[in-house]
DNA sequence: ACTTAGCGTTTACACATGTAAACAATTAAT
DNA sequence: ATTAATTGTTTACATGTGTAAACGCTAAGT
């Protein structure tokens, strides 16, 4: 299999804006990040047509204005984007990975107790497994 | 503050070896990553020179030989690799990290104890900023 | 119809990164 | 002492990435 074009910091920024607000126009691409990111009008257009040359996004035509819309799926490629982070920063050891973060970051007392019921279940399915 | 110098993808495979063994010579380095990544030793001597005008590493001459060793602990560096994946991925959301890597990977009973630890201790200390 | 503003396309350019070859200095072998 | 092997230093080169300027086409205003 090919490997998954790559997506880059800057690209990133946009492919957040296009997935948030499917399909943007460049205009609103623009509006929103030129500000936000400090990038000149030009710069992403250079990003946009990266991410159109890599199979990242495509448009359709509306009038003289161009519709982008994704290819690929948001949780797709970040579900890659973690592999590869857990490969290569933990060596694939997740739970060194998790208590790492846990351990570093703060949680409200909702976001602890919804992290402990993805635990109970899978608990609970290792045992399923078991029999 | 200076920004830290990044740690590519390639000087992270140097780095490992580095912090495993320290400090290291560079035969140790090449004959230990030649074979696991099929580089050459030049290439590997590229990457220690890198590193080492990064300030990322420095040396201490042993005779001929040079022994490596890490200027940076790793923790500290995967702190920072941390900070800016969940800042980039997750836009800093730590509970969404967090689920979404425990849904999608597998653990054992004895390491999802271990967080369930981390959890109830969060919890407790969250209670106590509390009064 | 003619000019202009707006949107997309092409070209640019410096620095980073992966991947090494070529070179120099020094030690070890003959 | 000379030569060869080893280890570190310099130079190289293609591609990727951040950051745009310049250019060209077409719709819109006069």
């Amino acid at each position: 299999m090919k490997k998954a074009p790559n997506i880059t910091d800057a690209e990133w920024e946009v492919m957040k804006l296009i997935w948030n607000n499917n399909p943007s126009t460049s205009e609103q691409i623009i509006s929103a990040l030129s500000p936000k990111m400090g990038w000149s009008a030009q710069t992403i257009k250079t990003l946009i047509n990266r991410l159109l040359k890599k199979g990242i996004i495509d448009f359709e035509k509306e009038g003289r204005i161009y519709k982008y819309y994704p290819l690929i799926l948001k949780e797709d490629y970040i579900r890659t984007e973690n592999r590869s982070f857990l490969e290569k920063v933990y060596d694939g050891a997740l739970s060194m990975l998790v208590s790492n973060f846990l351990e570093e970051e703060s949680l409200s007392e909702n976001e602890i107790e919804k992290i402990q019921k993805i635990l109970e279940k899978k608990k609970n399915e290792n045992q399923d497994n078991k029999k």
